[in-house]
RNA sequence: GCGGACGUGGCGAAACUGGUAGACGCAAGGGACUUAAAAUCCCUCGGGUUUUCCCGUGCGGGUUCGAUCCCCGCCGUCCGCACCA
């Protein structure tokens, strides 16, 4: 007898081709079918792909693998995020061109994808960086340019001296920049912005639509976009104080009601009146410059003491002319959040609390819970801020927290001060607008021509696109563009005088924003998308990507989408109805004793005594084995996809990938694991042997089965395919392997129990057909490879890719008999095999006969007696 | 400091959101086959007792006939953050 094993090196490129040669994943756009889109976030041409790809392809596939059997057209395409740094970085350290690097990383990482077996539609590979995709989001910039959603306007912005480039606030990591580490500076330039806050309400109020969202990804969007009501409350400056021209400060407060528990006013350091007050004050001079130094790394705020500067200018409150307040300058208050001015109320914040009781400013509480007597209602060390009737408080004594709000913003609203209102109510967001400009050569070029006459004017849409040079150099940091020899100058096509480019371009975030909106039509030449047809795939049904991405990416594919709909690209709201957002990929840590890290691939794992132990493949010395941490180069626990796959299959990677651990959680990748995997491969392969020897021929309908164990493989097969496609369904991906390897475990069982060839009856080998062939549809989904060589092995002509998902049959999914827990007391003491939906008066009758229930009983009656039909009896005695 | 999530065998985990805790797998131990190894197959596998039970889902309470699940209070781990007034 010849060894039967399973070849996945044979096999799997074999495979590949048919699928390739045959057309089998190309999506038609007017196909038929009801449409169902799922897409992994495109990756970074970074080189080459990393385990954490494998996850994320590998889920995405058996989504786009499973709809397709239930009878949807398709749409999985894949693409590349292909502008960005890490191109310049390489051109400066290898003197290769961007494109060039890019271009082979690509080709590189899409022969490393095709050898996943992953059912994507490769005639709509797009890749940012070619002109094909960029000259459209250039022409949308235009477009959105004439419809007011950008801005241009001077800017403080983030510099990163090494990059030299601008940073938006988000990729600013504790005052460095989140790719060079470079300690962020503060310059002002002029900037191109995407007016996003513009819908910050409208983004906030539609995360609630978004009901297959994570809760997470939607409450961290929320805190972003950090919506507050409050009121902008004017306060006098004492007039004896006064040192400048100023004549008011304006605060804004989330808190009104706490008005008469204020101790103090608070400015930023950056605030106008701060700069000017220490002109001729050294001594605020050096504390404004202390602040600066301080940062803004949350490391260093939240130990840093809170401290202030005390100006010498005094307020008055705006209810009590006699009564005034301190100014301090402080080392908290934030210039770019409200007004850059607060007004300390100890009581009732935490940090006004901590910064009043290290300048001896006291405190009063205001707001008196109600379970507490005012009387004896005293503030030292924690500041109150719950719910509770308004205290020490003149008129708004006895109110709520709300009232109180409502009628002090009433009072100052009405009241006027050098003409204008006192107080206005005011919506404050968190959110900013989106910068876009970066000073860099390998980016979409912003369409624009400066001319000193006619200002920023748009690049004619004939001129489209504007093409990036292709002969730049990296010798120097910089952008390659400012000091190309002639690419910038320019004609203006308004007045026609010498004019220069814009050589900024545009944050890669954009290119990320519309992409899966190009992938339904990528053809398209004069438009960014084919407005019907991109109407009908979109949104996106199921995505799938890095929790990394919760707040920037998918918040500004959001506001794009808005966007493009807004200047009738689209017509919808949302790019994304289902989000998931998968867990990394983590493994052991190896380090030998003189501290270097050694790779997984430099390992020979032994047991001894039980023990696991890991030893050096080059030395033989052992080697301490370290805690399981995220795959890092810097840690060196890495696995190589290529290896894997090289060794065990892409079909063994991806079994594994969604075996282990629900899709959500990180995954620990092991070795024994992956075996485990290889183990079940060959197992299924053997399996599906057998029953290809017994099973009656392929395409045999069947009906009437009435025997016995026929009818138990039936059962089996159609309760398992409900489970599995549940599972599926609800990207429960662990959990439907668990079923598949329960159903196949059952049907081995069933094989080997068979005695002699009578056993194998018509009837028997027509379930076992009916068996193998949903088992092999089941798997597919994850084992691609092996399920067309397995559905060939079982006689039929056409591909597995083709054959619609094993259709149930709820009668036989259905269990008749069911064992029912009997208790008592709440402790099991017994079980019922009873048919489905018997009466409870039924189970009560067989639950009280039982005799471990007898003898608890010891003759008494039962005080009551609890049934819930087909779940449980619970005597209580 | 604020916000969120999580805590179940040696390990990854399951358990229809109140109803048999530990499915499925990894590791381990024992056995069969083999000259031997690999592969394969069978058995054991939460703890304590040994053939009767008892204890077990981070800890302490509570609600309930019944709690991994709900409530209160702790402890621990992880993640996010822009001190957001």
């Amino acid at each position: 007898m010849f060894s039967d094993r399973y070849n996945p090196r044979e096999t799997e490129p074999k495979w590949q081709r048919f699928w390739e040669e045959s057309g089998t994943f190309k999506t038609r756009n007017d196909g038929p079918q009801p449409k169902y889109y799922v897409l992994e976030m495109f990756p970074y041409p970074s080189g080459r792909i990393h385990m954490g790809h494998v996850r994320n392809y590998a889920m995405g596939d058996v989504v786009a693998r499973y709809k397709r059997a239930t009878g949807f057209n398709v749409l999985h395409p894949m693409g590349w995020d292909a502008f960005g740094m890490p191109a310049e970085n390489a051109a400066m350290q290898n003197n290769t061109h961007p494109a060039t690097w890019t271009y082979q990383n690509i080709a590189t990482m899409r022969g490393q994808l095709k050898s996943m077996g992953l059912s994507l539609d490769w005639s709509r590979e797009i890749a940012t960086c070619d002109p094909s995709y960029y000259r459209h989001q250039q022409k949308m910039f235009l477009d959105f340019l004439a419809n007011g959603l950008v801005d241009r306007k001077k800017s403080k912005v983030n510099w990163d001296p090494v990059d030299m480039t601008v940073l938006a606030n988000e990729q600013v990591i504790d005052g460095r920049g989140w790719r060079s580490g470079a300690l962020v500076e503060q310059r002002e330039l002029t900037q191109w912005f995407l007016k996003i806050s513009d819908y910050s309400q409208e983004l906030l109020d539609a995360l609630q639509t978004l009901d297959r969202w994570p809760e997470k990804v939607r409450l961290m969007q929320q805190n972003w976009i950090g919506r507050s009501e409050g009121l902008l409350v004017r306060f006098d400056i004492a007039p004896a104080s006064n040192k400048t021209d100023a004549r008011e400060i304006e605060v804004y407060t989330t808190r009104p009601d706490t008005l008469f528990g204020a101790k103090f006013m608070a400015i930023s350091a950056d605030h106008p009146l701060a700069k000017s007050l220490a002109v001729g004050n050294p001594g605020l001079q050096a504390f404004i410059d202390e602040c600066h130094r301080m940062g803004t790394s949350v490391a260093t705020l939240e130990t840093a003491e809170k401290k202030g500067y005390d100006t010498g200018v005094r307020v008055t409150h705006p209810f009590d002319p006699n009564w005034t307040l301190p100014v301090y300058v402080a080392n908290f208050v934030l210039l770019d959040y409200g007004t850059g001015a607060i007004f300390g109320c100890p009581a009732h914040d935490q940090r006004d609390l901590d910064f009043a009781n290290a300048y001896g400013l006291g405190n009063t509480p205001v707001v008196c819970p109600l379970d507490v007597d005012p009387a004896t209602f005293v503030i030292t060390d924690t500041a109150y801020d719950g719910d509770g009737r308004m205290i020490n408080s003149r008129f708004l004594d006895g109110m709520t927290i709300a009232d109180a709000k409502n009628d002090v913003a009433r009072r100052l609203e009405s009241e006027t001060l050098d003409g204008r209102p006192r107080a206005a109510r005011q919506v404050n967001f968190k959110l900013r607008d989106w910068g876009i400009s970066r000073q860099r050569y390998w980016g979409c070029p912003i369409p624009i021509i400066h001319c000193d006459d006619c200002g920023s004017v748009p690049v004619p849409e004939d001129d489209l696109p504007v093409k990036l040079p292709e002969d730049v150099t990296f010798d120097r940091p910089g952008n390659p563009l400012e000091r190309h020899p002639t690419w910038k100058h320019v004609a203006c096509p308004q007045c026609g005088k010498p004019a220069t480019r814009e050589t900024d371009t545009m944050d890669t975030f954009v290119d990320s924003s519309w992409y899966f909106a190009r992938f339904t039509d990528p053809w398209r030449e004069d438009a960014p998308t084919t407005r019907r047809v991109a109407d009908e795939w979109l949104p996106v049904n199921q995505y799938i990507g890095g929790i990394e991405h919760a707040i920037l990416h998918l918040l500004y594919s959001r506001f794009f989408t808005r966007a493009m709909s807004k200047t009738g690209h689209l017509g919808i709201a949302e790019p994304f109805e289902g989000l998931f957002t998968q867990g990394m990929v983590v493994h052991e840590t190896y380090r030998s004793p003189n501290g270097d890290w050694l790779q997984p691939a430099e390992i020979e794992m032994r047991t001894d005594n039980g023990v696991r132990k890991a030893f050096s493949l080059a030395t033989g010395n052992e080697i301490s084995i370290g805690s399981v941490e995220k795959m890092s180069k810097s840690k060196r626990n890495t696995v190589d996809p290529d290896d894997i796959i090289g060794t065990y299959g892409a079909d063994t990677a991806r079994w594994f990938m969604l075996s282990d651990s629900p899709p959500d959680r990180d995954v620990i990748w092991s070795e024994e694991g992956v075996q485990g995997a290889a183990r079940y491969v060959q197992q299924l392969w053997r399996l599906i042997g057998q029953l290809a020897e017994i099973a009656a021929p392929a395409g045999t309908p069947i009906k009437d089965i009435s025997e016995a164990t026929a009818l138990d493989i039936r059962r089996l097969t159609h309760r398992h395919c409900a489970r599995i496609a549940d599972h599926i369904e609800r990207l429960r991906f662990n959990t439907a392997i668990a079923e598949i390897r329960k159903l196949s475990n059952a049907l081995s069982k069933i094989l080997g129990d068979v005695q002699s060839p009578e056993q194998m009856t018509p009837q028997f080998r027509l379930a076992c057909r009916e068996a193998a062939d949903a088992l092999v549809l089941m798997f597919a989904p994850m084992m691609p490879h092996l399920a067309e060589e397995c559905w060939e092995r079982l006689g039929h002509s056409g591909a597995a890719a083709y054959a619609p998902w094993p259709k149930v049959d709820p009668a036989l999914a259905r269990e008749d008999t069911i064992s029912i827990p009997v208790q008592v007391n709440g402790k099991k003491r017994g079980e019922l095999v009873i048919e489905r939906d018997a009466d409870a008066k039924l189970l009560e009758a067989e639950a009280l006969k039982l005799d471990d229930v007898q003898k608890l009983l010891n003759g008494q009656a039962a005080k009551k007696v609890i049934v819930v039909p087909n779940r449980i009896v619970n005597v209580v005695v």
